[in-house]
DNA sequence: TAACCCATGTAACCTGTTACATGATTAA
DNA sequence: TTAATCATGTAACAGGTTACATGGGTTA
């Protein structure tokens, strides 16, 4: 469901192929969601069917013909209109927190090798949305939609600085016992 | 899959019936994923049935009777294991993210409310892992398995911080046009 | 010549959600 | 007497992953 509405705000700002798409989605910013190919294509399907996308095929020299995608009148007024609705937030589920809460029946160094695996995830993660950011920033001025691109961006930031924080945070208590803060 | 680590962990901290876990699954903190009933109750099966859990069955007066799991070496050597292993951080699916980054196609007004919206539920989130972390703060002395899933519960609240600071980022650039930063 | 890119799909399977089902006990 | 709690499940469906399929063009 929420897979439509991503594809729908992903073309909304640039229409495309299919597979263009699926670029997008795997440079993990353009979009804040994910999905494989096969998820995107059936979706696109189901988005031309009920009249949310139509579609103009491309012939190209020496390459496939490629389908290109824009939204439709419904399709923008689909999207709108959930932009309006508040959903519940999801509960956070991580499996490197359900690892950890059980910390205590494994040795401590794998927690540290795995503790350790997780962070420079997430530092690689926080260098590759900052070096996005820094394009933005380079901008002399930038259109109100690239504002509210790189207003998303940001979160994806601070959400990656909070973990690397924290597993900061977890390895100095893995390393001596550390006080209790609020 | 995770689900079912999820499940061994709360069981070796805690043994309990099927439907004390969804009780504490569904208390949010005392594990760091969810599921439905449903979906639980498949779950303790499949992992009875491999021999990672046994359950006894505990008549009860005025009650129906419940069976309780508790966690086989080999359920136990299974997570060990799983707690070794290094997966790839998931990437981040967030509905307000998408709606954000394509603001520009709504009213401003539109947009603040379901900010609003969404900027309670975490505020609500995060007051309640305060008060959970309260209760681990008043405590004189913590084992070593309290003080892990103390950790854990500090990351979910690093993760509610950080939502409630971009929310009110955003919603500082709504109301006038924000400085871009890095 | 092997591997990868372009471009679009189908099919089987697993996970997760929603709805339905039962039946006794207890609190408002 | 209506609703909620205790306790465990089945069944249908939607969403997501993995594997399979095709076929020309380009790079190593």
């Amino acid at each position: 469901m929420v897979l439509s509405y991503a594809i729908l705000a992903a073309l909304i700002n640039q229409p495309c192929s299919g597979y263009d798409l699926v670029k997008r989605f795997n440079k993990s910013v353009d979009c804040f969601w994910s999905a494989s190919h096969q998820q995107i294509y059936k979706a696109l399907a189901k988005l031309e069917a009920d009249q949310h996308l139509s579609s103009e095929k491309i012939e190209q020299l020496n390459r496939p013909t490629k389908k290109n995608y824009t939204v439709t009148d419904s399709g923008r007024q689909l999207l709108q209109r959930w932009i309006g609705e508040i959903e519940a937030i999801s509960p956070i589920k991580s499996d490197l927190l359900i690892k950890l809460s059980v910390g205590h029946t494994v040795p401590t160094d794998t927690l540290i090798q795995t503790l350790q695996g997780y962070y420079s995830q997430h530092k690689e993660k926080l260098k590759s949305y900052q070096s996005i950011a820094k394009q933005y920033a380079q901008a002399l001025e930038l259109s109100r939609e690239s504002q509210f691109q790189y207003l998303s961006l940001r979160a994806g930031i601070r959400q990656q600085l909070a973990w690397i924080a924290w597993c900061e945070e977890a390895m100095g208590f893995l390393g001596q016992p550390v006080a209790i803060r609020e």
